[in-house]
DNA sequence: CCTTCCCGTCAAGAAACACGATGGGATATT
DNA sequence: AATATCCCATCGTGTTTCTTGACGGGAAGG
């Protein structure tokens, strides 16, 4: 993207981008926005705008009725990646509060609506805590608010990775209690303490260090034309997708688009897919499973 | 957050707000990632590190023999906003190339991994058509990709905003075939035409405009501690959860959470949740449709 | 021992930027 | 119609920021 000859300062550079990110998307921008989203003078602004005039001619049009400049019709992005999932990604993480309007460069964001359920924030110290024990590959206590109801919520685990399934994120770590690799949530983390030392060595993790080839299909209980816009959806070839994952992350992606249903108990559309390997993964599972169970108590002896 | 008499230039606050950063999420940073990451000279980067001290004294010490300053132990942020969300929203990001690794501050980004289907990426000029449409009022004809079968792509809209549900965008239109008001998939639009002006008022969407309260519950199925622990996810009081969500969005909840599955049909782990006022819910939708019919009917009179 | 790669600082020149002033064009107010 | 206001652009001058070049110290590695 970056001309070689041009060696332009990486201040001066975001306020280019900053005029083709509003020229995109909002199709115009005002010497004011650029001057106070950068608190920059009227004359540096005006500055910036003839240079990115002359780097780009043809992409803007001063309009003295509505007192802007608009995006002319022969624009192209020239300075930024323009990306439709970011700029969605943004739009929510401002709606939720995940980040302030400042932070980005939206004038007055267009109206969306988000349709999840609330949740707790996470706390930004326990997530360090937990970020910091896997680079040091060390376990850390934890409180946890177990589903499975134990009544201590004290736990010492060893994390090694982190997951994101269903809209919720997930620590896999080794759980000193349990002698086992497991799943926490991390919105159920409440408290997490100082890094020791482990001994653990996260090769031992059989279900997370397995993968398998999920096969994919659209549900046939579906009409053929909606079974042929799943197909473009997914991006499927000759009604198939196939998809590599972690024999512990199965679960997840089995639950979330109900694959671990049996057939004819839901309506079509809430099963829009079925995994045609179904018996093969959870064998695998199972499988992997006591092969773990097995190299944890070669290691222990 | 910014001191009122300090006046620093937008530059160099985003160059101390990065070293915040690195010092909070990685725990080190090093003089040359200052210097690479903006594209400055090492003399300067020493400046910046040098007023960053001066103005957090306690928040970093230099060791000499990893050649890289560390995270002190009295260190608390001081000029960024540590947000766990969005921290984890852009390694998810980066993870699915929404973004490229340069338009973040991430060094090494933790090993993360993302458990779900790779979608069809959005073309931003057709995101950027339909926001266009949004901001004008205006109507725009579209392909799509129905999954009701319709073997003609071609639709006219007139959409009025956008919202996000499990997973996907969805964009609130009203469609000229069908005389009507409808959620398109972002995804399934493969083109997006010219904008022309439209006569339907957004106000006539009455399943848009009107908003009901869904009462949620912990399924009773489950045990008691496993109910208190989605008491405890939610931010339930007396283990009821109250949502305000517009009329047509109700569906998108009910299907992402099997709200709309009767009861014992599944296992008690894939519905977590119920909805209390079920019926209240479903009555208002198809009253509000019919409402709508009527109302659009006096309307083209 | 020498090399390399970190770090820091001093000095001089270039670039970026702010401030003040001047002027043009469009819209609203009186 | 005259005035005020709010956009914009540009020229000149002074200040700040940044670069370039030079010099020096400390730690690790061949």
């Amino acid at each position: 993207m970056e001309e070689a000859g041009e060696t332009v300062r990486w201040g001066v550079q975001r306020r280019l981008e900053f005029i083709d990110f509003r020229l995109f998307w909002d199709g115009r921008f005002n010497r004011r926005d650029l001057a106070e989203t950068f608190g920059i003078s009227a004359q540096q602004a005006s500055s910036d705008i003839a240079q990115y005039t002359a780097r780009a001619p043809g992409n803007l049009v001063y309009d003295p009725a509505l007192k802007a400049y608009l995006r002319a019709p022969t624009y192209e992005p020239k300075l930024m990646h323009a990306s439709a999932e970011r700029y969605l990604l943004q739009l929510v993480a401002i709606e939720n509060q995940w980040m302030r309007q400042e932070d980005t460069w939206f004038d007055n964001p267009p109206p969306i609506e988000n349709v999840s359920l609330p949740r707790k924030r996470t706390d930004a110290l326990i997530l360090l805590h937990v970020l910091d024990a896997i680079n040091k590959r060390g376990q850390l206590e934890i409180q946890y608010k177990s589903i499975t109801g134990s009544a201590e919520p004290r736990r010492v685990i060893a994390p090694h990775a982190l997951f994101h399934a269903a809209g919720r994120w997930y620590v896999r770590a080794w759980s000193t209690e349990h002698s086992d690799f497991r799943d926490y949530n991390l919105f159920r983390i409440d408290q997490a303490g100082e890094i020791a030392t482990t001994a653990i060595d996260p090769a031992l993790d059989f279900e997370w260090m397995h993968e398998i080839d999920l096969i994919l299909a659209p549900n046939p209980a579906l009409s053929v034309s909606q079974q042929a816009a799943l197909e473009a959806e997914y991006g499927m070839t000759n009604g198939r997708l196939v998809v590599t994952k972690r024999l512990s992350q199965t679960f997840y992606l089995m639950t979330e688009h109900n694959l671990d249903v049996a057939p004819n108990t839901l309506l079509p559309g809430k099963q829009q897919l079925v995994l045609v390997n179904s018996d093969e993964v959870v064998n695998a599972r199972s499988t992997a499973r006591k092969l773990s169970i097995d190299a944890l108590e070669r290691a222990s002896r």
